[in-house]
DNA sequence: GGATGGTCTGTAAGCGCTTTCCCAATCGTG
DNA sequence: CACGATTGGGAAAGCGCTTACAGACCATCC
């Protein structure tokens, strides 16, 4: 078990003090090319690597990025993490990336460490919580690490005190309705999300506002509550079935759900969209190559991610900002005209 | 822009010297009841975070794990992190996620960082690539870092000197291929990975196993080269489809280009199963849920990834480990017997 | 020729934490 | 009651790096 070279090994076997081969290996300009050339073979010689903790204790912050989401291996902030990696491909920075699974407090442990790990900025995705107690706590840890320097961005968030990305759920949502509507759909099963994340909030309330505008109407046991899951679509559009069997058309609040409930349809002999249309949100990648592939809204997932992170890596204005994307009604096989 | 208290501001705060705060706030060794209260009363009033960078630095490591994936949004790789996550939910360790998109440039340079971090292991998942000097490179790398103490598992790598962890490819492929035989499937293609990929290699040797234990040949022009992407699974049954019209089956490398091509072969108006069977490898989630639903090989992605990160803390032995996890045929509706 | 200024280089003081070493106080025991 | 054995607490030495600060050297200019 070998020790690992030091700078200070660099710098002896260099013949140089350590602070000419610190200021070598950061590239500052100062230092003449003899001995710049000795400390280089010396550090490859050694196959030396810089201590990052060192260096961020000494310089007081490494250059990193936390990323909070919910599960990267989930489509939605799969694609928004893609945005991301993309965005800082070229630079040397480090994202962090962590899943919460949407467990409040390992979201706030996440915000803790990271801090802890005094990151350069932070970016959290996914809905936050309806939750005053949480956002209190949460808005303070934000709070806190700004006011040490800290950079918070955020996607999809209303509450949280820091500059924030938001698509256009609730127009994408009111869109769907209204093209439900012009299909001939008057019996409409909502499968939602967590009652208390403000995104099933948003896309819940546009839907509805979208159906009322087409002068529908939208009574209370239409709705059934799924958690995002895939499993939860399949379990949810079966309650909706049994309370409302003459249904024509099912909006699930997310892609993923709508795939569930697509599957809990064919497997009753219900064919999609014949006797029943299927509406999603996301546009995840998947859901194109689905059979029938699915109608939704789209959502630029990658592209919330991509600003998310540039915002955090801008210096702090006076204002917060938010940057709201448009959202797109995508409409294709899973939507059909209602029976009569 | 307030400084961010150190240990130090707590003890003054609690009126005692560092060395007993920091005793306190890592529960080591007994610190007597009164003072212990004083401590962790003014750590709570002054919002103290350790700074992590500090304490790895005294510490010669923090307990991270980092962890190199191909890309987070592939579900195979989203699985076998999620196994990971999984496995470390309810310890404090934290996992570093990467994505090297397959370029092996930035997974040499994760290596490297994941070394100048100095965490306490590496899970490398993903094929490596059959190419000398890369993986020359790759193992002088992990070989340093494990004599610096480190320890380095890996998932579905031959070459890389470290414990590792191999999914049964080379037997899924061939109970694959025996299985279409005996659905009277005579002239099969086959999508497959990049070429360079070792993983590519096995499930192809082994797909041809179990055809020549069938009796069967395997000409080269049934073999189209895909990189384990959806698109490219579309562009190759494209290729295959012109070079033998009056094929029965398709076998791609991985589901995802499985999907692509099943794609691919509805917008052309030829029906899977009853004009062409596909299978895939992998069995991603996403699977089962497709029309027709995938015949595939079931590798158990998360178990990997729990097993790997496992191993990855686990002392080193002095023989390298090799676990192997069987692999399942699972048929459902994407395979049919051969028309005739 | 000495003062002036610029360019390199080295010394040393941190960054915030852990941990060894040591001392003082307390305890148990014959 | 004296003694070693324990125990709790503090001083201080690092961990490996960056970065003022200051000193050394050389060329330039009046």
């Amino acid at each position: 078990m070998e020790r690992t070279p030091t700078i200070g090994d660099v710098a002896r076997l260099a013949g140089v003090s350590v602070a000419t081969a610190s200021r070598t290996l950061n590239g500052i300009r100062a230092v003449s090319p003899p001995l710049r050339a000795r400390v280089l073979s010396a550090a490859r010689e050694l196959g030396y690597a810089p201590n990052l903790h060192a260096r961020a204790l000494a310089r007081s912050s490494d250059g990193s990025v936390g990323v909070i989401v919910h599960d990267v291996g989930d489509p939605y902030f799969g694609e928004i993490v893609r945005g991301m990696l993309r965005a800082s491909a070229d630079t040397e920075r480090m994202l962090l990336i962590c899943n919460t699974y949407r467990d409040p407090q390992r979201e706030l442990a996440y915000v803790a460490h990271f801090r802890a790990l005094r990151v350069k900025a932070m970016v959290m995705a996914g809905s936050d919580l309806e939750d005053r107690e949480f956002g209190a706590r949460m808005a303070a840890q934000i709070t806190g690490f700004e006011s040490a320097g800290g950079r918070a961005a955020l996607v999809g968030r209303h509450y949280a005190p820091g500059d924030s990305v938001m698509p256009d759920n609730v127009g994408g949502a009111r869109s769907l309705a209204r093209a439900l509507a012009d299909l001939g759909h008057r019996r409409i099963g909502v499968i939602t999300g967590p009652p208390n994340l403000t995104t099933t909030h948003d896309r819940l309330s546009g839907f509805r506002m979208g159906l009322e505008e087409a002068g529908l109407g939208f009574p209370d046991h239409a709705l059934v509550n799924g958690d995002f899951t895939r499993d939860s679509g399949e379990r949810a559009v079966e309650v909706l079935i049994e309370r409302i069997p003459d249904l024509t058309a099912v909006f699930a609040l997310n892609d993923i759900m709508a795939i569930g409930a697509m599957s809990w349809l064919r497997q009753h002999g219900i064919h999609v969209p014949r006797d029943v249309s299927v509406a999603g949100f996301d546009d995840i990648p998947i859901s194109r190559d689905l059979v029938p592939s699915l109608s939704t809204v789209r959502v630029p997932m990658a592209e919330m991610g991509a600003r998310a992170l540039a915002l955090a890596l801008q210096p702090r204005t006076s204002s917060i900002r938010t940057e709201h994307l448009a959202t797109e009604l995508v409409l294709r096989e899973s939507t059909v005209e209602a029976r009569k």
